[in-house]
DNA sequence: AAATCGTTATGCATTTTTGCATGGGGAAGA
DNA sequence: TCTTCCCCATGCAAAAATGCATAACGATTT
């Protein structure tokens, strides 16, 4: 019979477009990739992925393959949980993920008591815009920022997080003098596809015609150039405090918390107690 | 992400208890499979299968990663089912399966035929006792002696085969005369579970007090014995013609002729040929 | 048009996996 | 009790898969 693992191969490269991109996905090297499906689609007989000049395309044979592969997936990953979620131990390793600040601000502290409780247990604390696949395990536990839709999740509500339209005192004294208000304000704005968050539409709403000072994803970044009186910036309230920056307003976007983690792995004794842990130990408003 | 092809070597280790039948059902060597499933426990930090005098069994943990493994597979099998049975040409392999007698006696005749129309197409006729699976493709068609219940398949009666109770001239000058009917007579029988073939109850319901003079899963072995005036054999009539062996009685336990395939393969031209060859070639009645 | 970036193909060295052979440990049977 | 058979573990050699380096190709940009 045929490699399973060639099944996998496939799906990477039918998903990646591209033998490097699958590559990369799979942390092997693209030659290997390669010849791996050469070897597959010529032990089947039949092509099941077509080069063009945009990448790997499938062919009709390849339509079904996929089909089945996906499936295969489903069910390797379903299998990984069950037996990863058999874990009772209070010991090992968890990932969480979440965004930068709330891990910086808002969680460490928490995981630095909750390390002291619970010295077996390591948690590795994840930040990145990309959200991590619970499906796959990539991750055990994330902390998001709307509420997840689909998908076989247990959630519980964190909190919610207020934002506010902050600016340095200095760039204030120097432009809503002399500004009418709303008109002729430097904003700095999210890049991307981040400008949709709920938050950032109320910013660009409220000043439509300010010019863009800055964009950056990072709001590291853009609290440090708000303190740097370059304009302003739509920040968690959680994220000002003691910074001295003004208050304009509030955004009126509140963005509810989530803590979100696959139910195969709900009853996991290391995971619960990490879970209390947050729960209990976030005490999230909307800061106003 | 572990990989998928140990979930495999699991599966035939669970399936088969040991690690000799795992290795030889996926023919690699008893060595191999046992160091794939220590790496895989090892990765996912798992006990799946407990040593025991009688062999491997499944641990709780081994349970579920079990079932998932099923799943997988069904979905390697209808993957490989898939591609393959977009094979349009009229050429390549069939594999065949059907008990040693009919393919003898009756297929091998209409093969020689099929051949000489179909050079390009080559016919693996494999005999035996036990079934291959058309789910896993181990064989693309079958002529089986009953009507396949369940499974994907798509399935063609045959026709009919009539058994009797045939016995040699010069045994029947030595025990018909000597003996009351039905008492003391020698009868040949099948071995195992086969004796449970309906036409082999028959011919046990026929001669309830008979002596067992001979075993033999092999219908040619019986026919041989049954010339050599060992007793009474119960013999596909299309087996008997032409050797003078004398017909007692009908079994009146007729077994149905079937041709079965997998569904998804139905459409492939080459097995479509050869269905219709074996459909209008085998003419075959109860042969009374 | 040239340059740059990202892609795939291929030869070669290395690593990893597998096969083979052997030894030890039960269980069934003589 | 002593074979005999089948099982699993392990060292070592052979084979296969992978990584690495490089070359060729195409698309996009300067």
């Amino acid at each position: 019979m045929i490699d399973w693992d060639d099944f996998r191969n496939f799906l990477a490269i039918a998903r990646h477009g591209t033998l490097s991109a699958a590559a990369r996905s799979l942390k092997v090297r693209q030659s290997t990739i390669g010849r791996r499906l050469s070897a597959f689609e010529a032990r089947l007989g039949v092509l099941l992925l077509q080069k063009t000049p945009r990448g790997f395309v499938l062919t009709p044979a390849g339509d079904v393959a996929f089909a089945e592969a996906e499936k295969m997936e489903a069910a390797a990953m379903a299998a990984d949980r069950a037996i990863t979620g058999r874990d009772v131990r209070l010991e090992g390793e968890i990932r969480l993920t979440t965004v930068e600040t709330l891990a910086a601000e808002l969680l460490t502290p928490i995981l630095a008591r909750f390390a002291d409780k619970y010295p077996g247990i390591t948690v590795k604390l994840i930040t990145g815009t990309e959200t991590l696949s619970l499906a796959s395990r990539e991750a055990d536990l994330s902390v998001r920022l709307a509420r997840p839709s689909g998908g076989d999740f247990v959630i519980r509500k964190l909190g919610d997080v207020g934002f506010g339209l902050y600016a340095s005192a200095s760039y204030l004294a120097e432009h809503s003098a002399n500004t009418p208000d709303g008109a002729r304000h430097r904003v700095i704005q999210m890049a991307g596809e981040s400008a949709a968050f709920p938050e950032m539409v109320a910013l660009t709403r409220r000043f439509p015609d300010g010019d863009i000072a800055l964009r950056s994803d990072s709001r590291y970044v853009q609290l440090a150039a708000c303190k740097a009186d370059m304009g302003i910036a739509c920040l968690a309230h959680y994220l000002t405090a003691n910074t001295g920056l003004v208050c304009l307003a509030d955004c009126e976007a509140d963005r509810e918390v989530w803590l979100v983690q696959h139910r195969d792995t709900h009853h996991m004794p290391r995971l619960k107690v990490l879970s209390a842990a947050l729960s209990t130990g976030l005490r999230l408003g909307t800061g106003r």
